[in-house]
RNA sequence: GGUCCCAUCGUCUAGCGGCCUAGGACGUUGGCCUCUCACGCCGAAAACAGGGGUUCGAGUCCCCUUGGGACCGCCA
């Protein structure tokens, strides 16, 4: 294709740091390097960044990985551990040290603090000073042999330069020399800063791409000067714009929480693919006016030039009645509950109907057809696949909730209900064969023997039998339920007529 | 405060100088369908932040203002 030069095969990394469990903003981070890797033929990396011992637990790093494999999200290699690699950090920074493109600072945290608030005092720009930057070696021994504390500090370059990069999706990027402080990579106690670590593994890992969030795109300029310091491979930067909520602040579990969680969608039905796609659709979009893609499609269709540069907006009202996430997420979703093949929809259902305790091996067996048809039926004004075990928990089970308002509007406003559906129930028990045009026919033939309305007495027979004030059409409705209990529900004394 | 980035309907966005009386999707909303609700279909309201340039012509290029965000730690 092209030249053997730029064969090199693309090396993505996704390097949560396990503070908490995976967030759609770094859900969608994991997805556009995904993507980019199975584009290109590429290697997904996972890279875990605990070097934070007090913040990182377990327990998240588990929250991250089920998240990741959750919403499908495999990698070729890793998990790898940052806290491994420690060695070789504090090895960068060495040589860093020897090379002469770092420094030891003895400049205390408190002589710091001093000039930096006196600074601030007299309103003009902090940076630090370089006083160590200019130690001679002769002052260096002495302080180190005195046993002063020190950290090591990148040598930044001096004069008019700049350090200039493209990035994939920013396009051109400058930052000059005299606006980079010289910052610490080693601490006094030895230990590497992310800023160095992060830019060790990434070297390492020969990572050829680094797509991450836009937050990363002020710290390019600082470990851009460490890959050169280094004479390494530079890679490509792509950042991401961020995702932010209706106030435009950056989304958190802390301030948003459950629904900011990947952890949350699963619990709340959503199919893994929707929630990937709404993902996708946040901060990136192809030219033409696809919205749906499938695996195959979208990673087809993926391209970095299709990523925005402005931050996009979570559209979540905390306490919204209606909509518990994002109206399009929920609009995805219902619309690859109601368009998958119902073979596949199947196993998800049968798994919420499992949690609920409605779920029967027979469904999988002798009743299988009836699932599939019955699924069918009733899937299209579903929005998550939990709503098959509550809204539509009256096609598996005695045991499902009346619907307060279903009850209000469709039966106690006619008294007379009381009477007629048990006396409907006599005359269903017995009709010849329960099938769509049977039982519609006799419904009507009942309604007009006794003059009754049909739209009272349809939407009645609904909510008594699907505890729901809508639904598919009756007859399907009844068809789908049996005729036993559609006809024990129409006879039962409803504790609502008390 | 310094540096960097961004700016089209409520939200996600199309638009890379004339195809724009600014298009699509979600949401909102009117109607059709109808036993209900949804789906589907047909409509409606809804945006180029403001001001200067450049140009025959600017949503599209440049500058300023305003607004928003990010980063500035011996956090990651």
């Amino acid at each position: 294709m092209t030249d053997i030069h730029e064969k090199q095969q693309v090396r993505v990394r996704f390097a949560p740091s396990p503070t908490g469990y995976l967030h759609i903003g770094g859900a969608r981070t994991a997805l556009l390097n995904w993507l980019f890797a199975k584009k290109h033929n590429g290697v997904f990396i996972l890279r875990i960044e605990d070097t934070d011992a007090e913040r990182s637990t377990s327990d998240s790093i588990e929250g991250i990985l089920d998240g990741l494999k959750w919403l499908g999200l495999d990698w070729d290699e890793g998990p790898y551990f940052q806290t491994h690699n420690i060695g070789a950090h504090k090895q960068a920074a060495q040589k860093l040290l020897k090379t002469g493109h770092a420094y030891k600072c003895f400049c205390t945290k408190e002589t710091l603090e001093a000039k930096k608030e006196a600074a601030m005092a007299a309103k003009t720009a902090w940076q630090y000073d370089k006083t160590c930057r200019y130690l001679t070696p002769e002052q260096v021994m002495e302080k180190e042999t005195a046993g002063q504390p020190f950290v090591v500090r990148f040598k930044v370059p001096e004069g008019d330069g700049s350090v200039v990069f493209e990035d994939a999706v920013y396009g051109a990027i400058e930052k000059r020399f005299s606006d980079i402080e010289d910052f610490v990579i080693l601490r006094s106690d030895g230990s590497p800063l992310y800023l160095l670590s992060n830019c060790i593994d990434d070297i390492n890992d020969r990572i050829t791409h680094i797509i991450r969030g836009q937050d990363g795109l002020a710290n390019t300029p600082r470990q851009l000067l460490i890959y050169n310091a280094l004479a390494a491979p530079v890679p490509v930067f792509a950042h991401m714009p961020l995702t932010l909520d209706l106030k435009k602040r950056k989304i958190s579990k802390r301030t948003h929480g459950e629904v900011v969680a990947v952890q949350f969608y699963r619990e709340k039905g959503f199919l893994p693919w929707a929630l990937v796609n709404f993902l996708v659709l946040l901060g990136w979009h192809t030219s033409d006016d696809r919205e749906i893609f499938s695996k195959e499609e979208l990673i087809e269709a993926f391209s970095l030039e299709g990523v925005s540069r402005s931050n996009s907006i979570f559209n979540y009202t905390p306490g919204d009645a209606k909509f518990f996430t994002d109206p399009k997420a929920l609009n995805i979703n219902a619309h690859y509950i109601r368009t998958m093949p119902v073979e596949e929809l199947i196993i998800w259902v049968a798994e919420a109907l499992k949690t609920t305790g409605l779920y029967d091996e027979s469904l999988k067996t002798d009743k299988r057809a009836w699932f599939i048809s019955t699924i069918d039926l009733i899937r299209q004004r579903f929005h998550t696949i939990n709503d098959f075990a509550t809204l539509g928990a009256a096609y598996f089970s005695d045991n499902f909730v009346m619907n307060e308002g279903a009850v209000k509007k469709n039966l106690l406003k006619h008294p007379g209900l009381k009477d007629w559906l048990p006396k409907l129930g006599e005359k269903l028990e017995s009709i010849q064969s329960w099938t769509i045009e049977e039982t519609e026919k006799n419904v009507r033939q009942f309604i007009e023997e006794n003059e009754l309305g049909s739209g009272v007495i349809i939407n009645a027979i609904r909510t008594v039998v699907t505890g729901q004030a809508v639904g598919p059409g009756l007859f399907d409705c009844l068809v789908a339920i049996g005729r036993e209990r559609v006809v024990a529900r129409l006879k039962r004394n409803l504790t609502c007529w008390n």
